[in-house]
DNA sequence: ATGAAAGCGCTAACAG
DNA sequence: CTGTTAGCGCTTTCAT
């Protein structure tokens, strides 16, 4: 059943063999031939299409009918199973005739700028950004509705989506204090994102309204990677540990891991002389290493969000430019709701 | 800077702004305008694309050029970390001209056939299909260059990459009958997917040659996650140990961190009593897991063989249909190599 | 019920 | 150097 790849079967090759038309080759090939094809002609059709394999070139499909069906995806880091869940949310979320692309960058670097050209310069139902830096977004102009997701920043004629950081700093804070410690590190990456920062931010001011605190300078990071962290925290944790830090917050689960290790590596019992704790939810997290505390970020609704906006631009019911990132979510099926 | 998003300036409309012809336009905006368009007239368009923020339709690029410029990767699942790596790797062996599509399963369970559907409709520059059983492979007829990674299965007109499974069960063999291991048990998929029946054979052949066996019938899940292999290990794996088992080779990672668990709910010492071996290298494991022995499957390197291969392919040497899994992968800058 | 014809936006010969 | 022209393969009125 192998077949010559370098010429696909085109609607005029199925016209021909069916002695019909393009026209009835496309109505048939799109299922929308009620009462409009005899029977007899559409079996003709149909069976012209099976023996020459035909498909619809989506190409000219899609140019022919000046509607975009699919919806790209870009992030830092697709790699990163925070993104896989939001990519599963936003899976689900999708309305049947969009189709979900990722844009895997080819330079393994943080944020690929060229990769995010590339996704601008296609064309596009929609494109959703994860966690976009400030000067990123200051580059691009979008050529679709766009969605930024967890960028913790604003732009004109871009909707917003944000995880509800205030509520996980309260509930590592309330974790934490309630397991009587006072005293915590705070291990952060270096970057152009300020939803990092509100994450310490958030943590710092829910520890404070407990009666502890991020009582050591923070210890940042260049990289959003296990071995980053690992690197970086081996040298500091004892002298943490001296200075009387009980546990650790850390911007990211993968940092936390990193944290993880060099305690281990330095025998310092984790839980028990430490705690370690951090923002977002690998899959793995609770399976793996149970003594790790992590924040559940809703990662997967944060995807399921994103898609029902994007469907409700889509279809047209684009919310108005937001200004604040309380951003309105309108979704298909879905009644609109607020995302604080 | 926004910009109404309902339509997209054309080639002619920069045409018109700049009192040129499309042709001219098309040209520039191509950099193809070398020496066959003065300065001036060059300036004039550049201006009107920047002024209209013109970019060129892909979608149309694409018809009117018969050239297709992006891969697709299709695979099971596509948020697990193994694939991740082969994804890294492909990333990075593809031409620069080309670029690389994930499509993501509508529907999480194993591979979802639409999805594979989808691909094949749209025209694509070629298609890599992580793993595909074999029931899946007769259902579908290529449309473009497609490479099988892992399948353990050919089909003709398709090339096929494996791993070199036999000579990870070596490694695994290797490392367990070295520590002194001889009775093992198996951790494996009910699954249409030969590769995975291959790493059993692998395994058992290896430790037999060496003294050792798999020495308890295979306890076999459903699916492919760390949570089924938790649930299938908890009740067994104290009746393993009192028959003498000392170790457990899972036939991927994911099973294993499951079998981790199992054993740390059980309170069995890992390592010390039991080892636990597995398929696969998520790249977490030796971070978050020391004790579990994992061998390295190079995922990376398959990404990078099928996409050396993927170009060769579409540079138009693509080797003969291979019989067999002996698979001669041709890359553009790299010699010819052979994959066992 | 079916076909002819006009594009979708772009590229690539080919003229001039 | 630049414009004209003829498609790429499909969809969609509009006639017949």
């Amino acid at each position: 059943m192998t077949r010559d790849l370098t010429r696909r079967a085109t609607a005029r090759d199925v016209a021909k063999l069916a002695e019909v038309s393009v026209a009835t080759v496309s109505l048939i090939a799109n299922g929308k031939s009620a009462g409009r094809v005899t029977p007899e002609t559409e079996q003709r059709v149909r069976s012209a299409i099976q023996q020459l394999d035909y498909r619809i070139n989506t190409t000219a499909s899609a140019l022919a009918r000046g509607r975009r069906d699919t919806v790209a995806f870009v992030s830092p880091d697709p790699a990163n199973p925070f993104f896989s869940l939001v990519l599963d949310g936003l899976a689900s979320a999708l309305d049947e005739s969009l189709s979900l692309t990722i844009l895997w960058p080819r330079h393994g670097d943080d944020y690929d700028p060229s990769t995010v050209q590339r996704a601008l310069a296609g064309d596009l139902a929609g494109l959703v950004l994860a966690s976009p830096g400030a000067t990123l977004l200051d580059t691009i102009s979008p050529t679709c509705p766009t969605i930024l997701l967890e960028s913790g920043e604003t732009r004109a004629g871009m909707a917003s989506m944000d995880l509800d950081v205030e509520a996980a700093g309260t509930g590592i804070a309330d974790h934490l204090v309630g397991l009587g410690h006072r005293r915590v590190g705070y291990l952060g990456v270096e970057r152009d994102r300020s939803t990092l920062n509100h994450r310490r931010d958030a943590v710092e001011r829910q520890l404070q309204s407990r009666g502890a605190a991020l009582s050591v300078p923070d210890l940042m990071v260049q990289r959003m990677t296990t071995q980053s962290a690992y690197d970086a925290a081996l040298p500091l944790l004892g002298r943490w540990v001296a200075d009387g830090v009980t546990a650790v917050v850390c911007a990211d689960d993968l940092l936390a891991y990193g944290v993880l290790r060099a305690a281990h590596e330095l025998d310092i019992p984790v839980p028990g002389t430490l705690s370690i704790a951090g923002f977002g939810n690998l899959p793995y997290s609770s399976m793996v290493a149970p003594s790790l505390t992590s924040v559940d970020l809703s990662a997967r609704e944060l995807g399921v969000r994103a898609g029902n906006s994007l469907n409700g631009m889509l279809l047209g019911s684009d919310p108005a430019p937001n200004e604040t990132l309380r951003t309105t979510v309108v979704g298909r099926n879905s009644t609109a709701r607020a995302l604080v």
